[in-house]
DNA sequence: GCTAAACCTTCCCATGATGGGAAGGTCAAG
DNA sequence: CTTGACCTTCCCATCATGGGAAGGTTTAGC
């Protein structure tokens, strides 16, 4: 089959297909005389395969070494595992980050009467908060003017 | 002053300076006969806004409207908050688009021994899962072989 | 057999914020 | 005058995805 046969069994598309291929996920697809690409089925549940596993968040380097844990039937499951918690807690490390940036933003939110007036404390926060962080000093720093 | 020590106030690298400047965000810097940046007190008190601003999240496009409501005195409080209260909405989506991952992800994981055996229902489910989205069939994809 | 549509190919560009690094000019201290 | 710490611009990379151009191929319809 082609690739646009292949992006709509596997859900993945044709550009992603070929973005695949040159990342090394997937073997460099076969070749008809013309130079089109050829799949067959295994190529499509490789595809299929790589697209859930993006659907949970997983990069690329995850994914090439899910791949090739998928393959190899002799892994011990630990394998997986451990790949699996470390991406969660870099997922729940990411959530936690944008709920505290979200709680800041909602807090600063309720305190602004949001009406004709020009006085808002959320402008007022980002004019004038925190200083600065760690001012890392260079050497000739002292002098600028 | 320059560059480097506009950094040092303001808290934002020299490097984005630079690019803030070239994406508009702060006017361009006077230069020097020699044609380095000249920065006084306002550029660095604009820097540390958009930083403060960067910190809770708004992406250069929100940046540009805060600053411009900032400058403006006659603004209504009620603008400010709007772009707030939107851009907030959109953090609070991302929040639920990974929380979904990280329960799904997190389901997986708890039904994964993990142990030596190479039974593992993660890689089951990356395998096997959801058959494909929406097949878009195209013109001719029926007769591709 | 010719034409036009629907494919395919490769290559470049853009996103968004940030940093790394190279090549080359400038300034101040010794 | 040398040296080191600056400055400048420009290119590249990240990460996954898509847009689009230029140009070749295949197939349906006549």
């Amino acid at each position: 089959m082609n690739i646009s046969r292949a992006a709509e069994l596997s859900g993945v598309s044709a550009k992603m297909i070929r973005h695949y291929e040159s990342a090394g996920l997937i073997p460099a697809a076969g070749r008809t005389a013309a130079g089109y690409r050829v799949y067959a089925m295994d190529d499509v549940h490789r595809l299929a395969f790589i697209r859930r596993a993006r659907a949970v968040g997983f990069g690329t380097a995850d994914i090439r070494q899910l791949l090739s844990l998928w393959q190899n039937r002799q892994r011990p499951a630990r394998d997986v595992k451990r790949l699996a918690v470390e991406h969660l807690q870099q997922l729940q490390a990411r959530i936690a980050d944008l709920e505290a940036i979200a709680d800041t933003l909602s807090h600063l939110i309720g305190h602004c009467q949001g009406d004709e007036r020009p006085d808002c404390p959320i402008l007022d926060s980002l004019a004038a908060d925190s200083p600065a962080p760690a001012a890392t000093s260079t050497k000739r720093s002292k002098k600028a003017k």
